[in-house]
DNA sequence: ACGAGCGGAATGAACGTTCATTCCGCCTAG
DNA sequence: CTAGGCGGAATGAACGTTCATTCCGCTCGT
């Protein structure tokens, strides 16, 4: 799964032969259809798993505060932290946003953390600490615009750059928090 | 190549087959490879062409305007109308943002754009009305933003809802414009 | 204690299919 | 009548998938 992750984030589904996985993993390329029915299989497995991974390093364990203000902070700083640690994994959902190869319940998976954050909006919207727009909107900003940050420091292309500083991080919260806040 | 567009833009570059996409433009397979040497030949001259349309249709006979807030408007409004009336084309430039197979020529096209946008940027923070964070860092939450209102709205499964209402749109122009804001 | 024998996981060459690309007969414009 | 552009069957390479075989670790009779 983790040499598909990579080859998957490098090409996409369908630019990567399913022996190459198995080269990349050091095994036989039969071995791989004793654990994934098909190549589709292994895709959405490895989907849910870092789709999953995301939601639980994102939503687990939210701070039980009230305030929108600090509940945007923890949420960005964690989605930071993840993408951060798991670049490769976070480009690969990005990519497979809505693949036509993702079945049911793949879907289902992000289904879940979009309805959760809805409710969130909603309420801190009620307590006028958001701006009144479409939670899907707001949603869409900040995701979007988290996506963006990221991306823009993947295409700095003074190469061996890597990652955001922590303060270009902290500045970039700041800039979204402003696009959202009441 | 109104073929290819849509075809890539469902499953992506590897995803479609040659003979579908001739198939689809109601010529002969045979047909394209008269006008493209390759696949990639094929999926180059898309990028070009879409990337140039978009291009001139955002920067073009821009406004001769230097207050950031209505030039910002003026691009939000442009960026708004063409991902409205070319929508396939805007998700297929998403799409191959980076992709292996684009030759040096068409990634060149996009940089262009960007180092014209960094300059206006630079200008507009030097005059204190955008934020003071990496020029890059403000593009990428902008550009990110903006594709991720739009994706909100593909998303919303209430079917065939379709596209944003004007309303909608200016809400999100607000939203982002104070995040990038002084 | 030990080795023969067993079960099942791993293997990678081979299979049928599908792909990008080529090629040649046909059709049409002049 | 002819030349040029077109169509779509033909082609060989590459794909996803399969399966006969190998390999390994465990069990159990001696």
């Amino acid at each position: 799964m983790q040499a598909s992750l990579d080859l998957f984030v490098e090409r996409g589904f369908y630019g990567v032969a399913v022996p190459e996985i198995a080269e990349r993993a050091q095994v036989g390329a039969g071995t791989i259809y004793r654990h994934f029915e098909s190549k589709e299989a292994l895709v959405n497995a490895l989907y849910r798993q870092e789709k999953q991974r995301f939601a639980q390093n994102v939503v687990a364990s939210f701070p039980a505060i009230d305030r929108a203000r600090e509940l945007f902070r923890a949420l960005w700083n964690r989605m930071a932290a993840f993408a951060t640690a798991n670049h490769a994994a976070f480009v690969f959902l990005e990519l497979h946003h809505h693949a036509p190869y993702l079945d049911t319940q793949s879907r289902a998976v992000e289904q879940r953390m979009i309805q959760l954050f809805e409710g969130v909006i909603t309420a801190a919207q009620g307590r006028g600490e958001l701006k009144q727009a479409p939670p899907r909107l707001l949603m869409g900003i900040v995701m979007g615009a988290f996506t963006g940050v990221i991306r823009s420091c993947v295409e700095s292309e003074s190469s061996a750059e890597g990652y955001l500083s922590r303060a270009d991080w902290k500045l970039a919260e700041q800039c979204v928090w402003e696009a959202i806040r009441a």
